[in-house]
DNA sequence: TCTGGGGTCCTAGGACCC
DNA sequence: TCTGGGGTCCTAGGACCC
């Protein structure tokens, strides 16, 4: 039997080619999207190709990317209409084969074993083009015997690539890569890797094997394998549904001192996941919070609900519980919360922890009176900031 | 003038049980 | 004076990715 055929597709600098493709003065120049871009703590989360070859590059902070470039045109995301378009290209890629699986909102693998008597490069071609003429969007495609190196493949020719890569090609065109631009390390790894002297993927495939799992853990042993080629994870067209957690945090305007100063950033979070929550139609049976310190420092706390649940009121009574069992009092930079263990509606046979439910339903009743009270007083107003409160 | 926001997965260590 | 040994579950932290 033949070896399988993957399809990595990688849409080149997403957002910022869905803004040029929707504003056509937009070609040719160099763009930012950034959040936040009229105030201090935003950073550059995709930029063209005009505005990289400037050295803007992200994730960079936006005062360092308008130092590099004069001229760059900073556009804030619409995350609504990137989600429209990455629909209608998995739509697309949805026409070849089934066996689609979306890795993230501008990339995903297709399993096109069965669909190639053309051969595969004519197949990839003949999608890269429609990406262009029908969406306006610019894409790289990688072709090869598994996930790993359709990604490795897809990476080495931005934008409008179509890279080939086989098994037998791998000493000379993935043994001689940097072992830090290899998907699964990222900087704590890499430097790790060069105390043992270890800085190509070459390097990495010449170690042996059982000395390297040892020293670099279970994900040393994917490392291990994915260096000589190895992968065999299927094309999961059903992967992407089964989300695990809903969450939403937000850097502060300023830092906060105080429960007072953070609360309505805790409804604006906590509304929020659960409008989610109730789009996705699952409730959370986990609650995490998760405090940013000035310093940096980053806890998080959670607990287990007494009951799955979805309400604003329910979310934020067990925040502030969390809040307060667990700030130090330091300035916090960001708080975020997180729904965990989802279960769908209907599934939610769980028994109640009735006695402590009932004991806390007074206690959110409560603080919903409190929010009522706020706004109307509207000193603490919510604030609508750029962010992506629905999926 | 440093450093967003959405996630997943792995690991270490403590609690708990037999 | 010598003091088991697993196994499992849970939490917090951290690495990583887009």
């Amino acid at each position: 039997m033949g070896g399988r055929v993957i399809f990595h597709v990688d849409m080149n600098s997403f957002y910022a080619s869905v803004e040029t493709a929707d504003n056509p003065e937009l070609k040719g120049k160099p763009l930012a999207i950034a959040g936040n871009a009229k105030k201090r703590k935003g950073i550059v989360v995709t930029a063209s190709y005009e505005a990289r070859a400037r050295g803007v590059k992200p994730p960079v902070p936006l005062w360092e990317a308008r130092r590099a470039c004069r001229d760059l045109i900073v556009r804030e995301p619409r995350f609504e209409r990137y989600r429209e378009k990455s629909r209608q290209m998995f739509e697309l890629l949805n026409e070849y084969t089934e066996m689609v699986e979306p890795v993230s909102i501008d990339e995903g693998y297709m399993d096109v074993s069965d669909c190639i008597p053309a051969g595969a490069p004519a197949l990839a071609e003949e999608i890269q083009q429609r990406l262009l003429k029908e969406l306006g969007l610019p894409s790289s495609i990688g072709i090869a015997p598994n996930k790993f190196l359709a990604k490795t493949a897809s990476d080495m020719k931005k934008p409008m690539g179509i890279t080939v890569l086989r098994k037998r090609e791998i000493p000379e065109k993935l043994w001689t890569m940097p072992a830090a631009v290899m998907h699964g390390i990222g900087d704590r790894t890499a430097e790790k890797l060069a105390g043992y002297n270890i800085y190509t993927i070459g390097d990495i495939a010449a170690a042996e094997a059982s000395e390297f799992i040892l020293n670099f853990g279970e994900g040393g042993r994917k490392i291990h394998e994915r260096a000589w080629g190895k992968d065999t994870r299927p094309v999961d067209p059903e992967a992407a549904k089964q989300f695990k957690s809903i969450g939403h945090s937000r850097t502060l305007a300023q830092d906060a001192e105080s429960l007072t100063a953070v609360r309505p950033v805790l409804i604006e979070m906590a509304e929020s996941v659960s409008r989610r929550l109730k789009r996705k139609a699952v409730y959370a049976s986990g609650l995490q919070l998760t405090i940013r310190y000035s310093s940096w420092d980053t806890i998080q706390r959670s607990i287990r609900l007494p009951a799955p649940l979805d309400k604003t009121e329910e979310l934020l009574h067990y925040t502030v519980k969390l809040w307060e069992e667990s700030w130090n009092g330091n300035p916090v930079r960001l708080v975020g919360i997180t729904g965990t263990d989802l279960i769908r509606h209907g599934e939610a046979h769980k028994q109640l922890n009735l006695f402590s439910y009932e004991k806390d339903k007074a206690d959110w009743e409560k603080d919903a009176l409190l929010r009522d009270i706020n706004e109307k007083y509207g000193e603490n107003k919510l604030r609508r900031g750029f962010g992506n409160s629905s999926p």
